[in-house]
DNA sequence: AGTATGATTGCCT
DNA sequence: GGCAATCATACTG
């Protein structure tokens, strides 16, 4: 039993981002009952030049370096809205980027959100599955076992393929390969290769 | 107080 | 493949 244990959907958020990134797959997230299945997700910790943490807290990445289990939310290019879940410790400053979900909830909801129709458009992307989910700075900093937040565990003895690789839209640390995704899915953002 | 910069997306050629 | 949109935060003077 560890002292700092954050047990959420059989996922330990008190371990590594990267630990964390690849359990995620295949958790299903819903924010106000709506959205489904994580299927990508990227790492990024205190200790590496890519992460919002890097430099130290600021307001803007507060929350990163709040307790395990929570939110994260930012605005990227001052149009989306980003969502990470809070790993290991309180004032490490770790965190996972969900990037895209295989939808199963509400999918009239997230259709009408994102203006379209294509289901394997709804979610894949970090700026997308934020429009389709409404995340937004409300809830930033908020705990993922309370609503709006629900993640839910697969069911048990189901065993899902992870692949990994680069990390999408960086310029530093490229070569580190903590982008982890569900191998084959038509949700990913982008294939892995 | 002014400027530079994105953990992106969608539309253009 | 190229690039504009758009703004909160961070950095500079």
């Amino acid at each position: 039993m560890q002292e700092f244990s954050a047990l959420l959907a059989g996922v330990d958020f008190s371990t590594s981002s990267s630990a964390v990134a690849r359990a995620l797959i295949g958790v299903r997230l819903l924010v106000g009952g709506v959205g489904g299945m994580i299927v990508e997700t990227e790492a990024y910790d205190h200790e590496d030049p890519a992460s919002h943490s890097f430099s130290g807290p600021t307001v803007r990445n507060a929350a990163m370096f709040g307790p395990p289990g929570r939110a994260y939310v930012y605005r990227s290019y001052g149009i989306h809205w980003c969502l990470n879940f809070v790993c290991r410790e309180a004032g490490h400053g770790a965190g996972v980027l969900v990037r895209a979900l295989a939808p199963t909830d509400g999918l009239a909801l997230m259709r009408e959100r994102r203006g379209l129709e294509d289901i394997r458009l709804l979610c894949a992307g970090p700026g997308r599955l934020g429009q389709a989910l409404a995340i937004d700075h409300g809830l930033n900093g908020r705990r993922l076992d309370q609503p709006p937040f629900a993640l839910l565990a697969p069911e048990p003895g189901l065993v899902f393929s992870v692949v990994s690789g680069p990390r999408i839209g960086i310029s530093k640390a490229v070569d580190q390969p903590w982008r982890f995704g569900l191998a084959g899915s038509p949700f990913l953002s982008r294939p892995f290769r």
